[in-house]
DNA sequence: TCGTACAGTGTACGACGTACGGTGTACGAG
DNA sequence: CTCGTACACCGTACGTCGTACACTGTACGA
């Protein structure tokens, strides 16, 4: 008991779940989650397929894992700021560490039983809201609204075929104008023009979005 | 040629690529995403699984095929009302038709190219807002925070373990409570004892969301 | 010295997507 | 009436997947 204790807490040699699920991030940040098989993760740890199943019981709940471990890289909303500014940091931490993990917004449909760092999210974000003066309902409605908007706004992120604002260019410019007829779709050529012009950033995007929904909220508080 | 042309004719006989990829949308919608395989689908229509390969190049264009028909299910908006009673219709077709093909909403991160009926639902979406008065880039803004939010919905609804209000209140109370220590999340734990009390219902919490939305938009229009 | 426990593995099975090389049948040309 | 061609369709086979199961080796208390 002792001895597996000594094992887990030498990081270098011997496997862990920690461990485990670590390099399957990694490895699914890299290829894909397509690219995430038991036999390829088993080899970037150095170790047989099978051994794996010493720490996880089967590949979903290996994923189950992942997802959480992302959750736990999400910012929770400070205590110290107002219930803005503090939905805003953990809003856009949330987007970043989606972005930063395409897998995981596709992962979350197929997921049905929250993680440990899930319900530790969920519970300081609706603390949050409760201690800025919304009932139990609003609360319930803007934690709807507001994960809504985060889930979907990186679920469409993630369906983008480029990731830099040049990359954008070049395939606008490129591929989606040419093979979109003016007269069959003219709002969308002007719609892309104009992105085209003005340059295109998914960060302020996101952030017009938030900052509209929060606004919209501030009124619904009842302010003691 | 002719020939081919009278075999799709007849809807009965004979494959045709509409109907693999509707039989496909009904096993994904009967099984899961995962329970769709090209020799199930072949099955299913009473065929060899490599006779697919005649209508589909890969499995890859049949899942772009199937969310393409999808897109086709939803609701245009509607040009002869205001553009928020358009844009509340078009929004609650799009989740009723995401909350009856769960699968679709996961498949969408992973499929980067918008197929033809997507395509003409945005052009119709944005040429609603651009005649409601909102400039190219308000209306790319409406759009993206609009799709986000729908499509967030529908992630979060399809991630629930339950489909029925009834289900809701047992998963709570039978599970999820019990779960929840009161010390660590007392927060959660007065929401769920709330929805429990006050009944649980998506398309409500949906429409909340929403006219929120729409509402926030409204003074943004450069009201001609 | 042995027994036990447990981390790690090798092999095998039934699925998967799909490349490749067939069939059969329908039909225009001779 | 025959035959070549075209094309819808399929059987087989390959490499991969998740994982059940039985096995190794080694560390350690008795």
């Amino acid at each position: 008991m002792s001895a597996r204790e000594q094992r887990q807490a030498a990081s270098d040699a011997g496997l862990s779940k920690q461990r485990v699920v670590v390099e399957a991030i990694r490895l699914a940040d890299r290829e894909g989650v397509d690219g995430l098989s038991m036999r390829r993760l088993a080899g970037e740890l150095g170790a047989g397929a099978m051994s794996l199943y010493h720490y996880v019981a089967n590949k979903e709940e290996l994923l189950d894992a992942m997802i959480d471990i992302v959750f736990e890289e999400i910012e929770l909303p400070p205590e110290e700021t107002g219930w803005q500014s503090a939905m805003r940091r953990r809003a856009v931490s949330a987007r970043q560490v989606l972005a930063s993990h395409p897998w995981a917004i596709g992962l979350m449909e197929s997921r049905t039983s929250p993680g440990p760092a899930n319900l530790r999210h969920r519970e300081a974000v609706t603390a949050c809201l409760r201690r800025a003066g919304f009932t139990v309902l609003m609360a319930t409605h803007a934690n709807w609204l507001l994960d809504s908007y985060v889930y979907g706004f990186a679920l469409q992120e993630a369906s983008l075929p480029f990731d830099t604002a040049d990359e954008f260019t070049n395939m606008t410019e490129d591929v989606f104008l040419p093979q979109l007829s003016p007269d069959e779709f003219p709002y969308l050529n002007e719609s892309a023009a104009a992105l085209v012009a003005a340059g295109y950033d998914p960060a302020e995007e996101f952030i017009f979005g938030l900052d509209l929904i929060l606004a919209a909220l501030e009124p619904l508080r009842a302010s003691a």
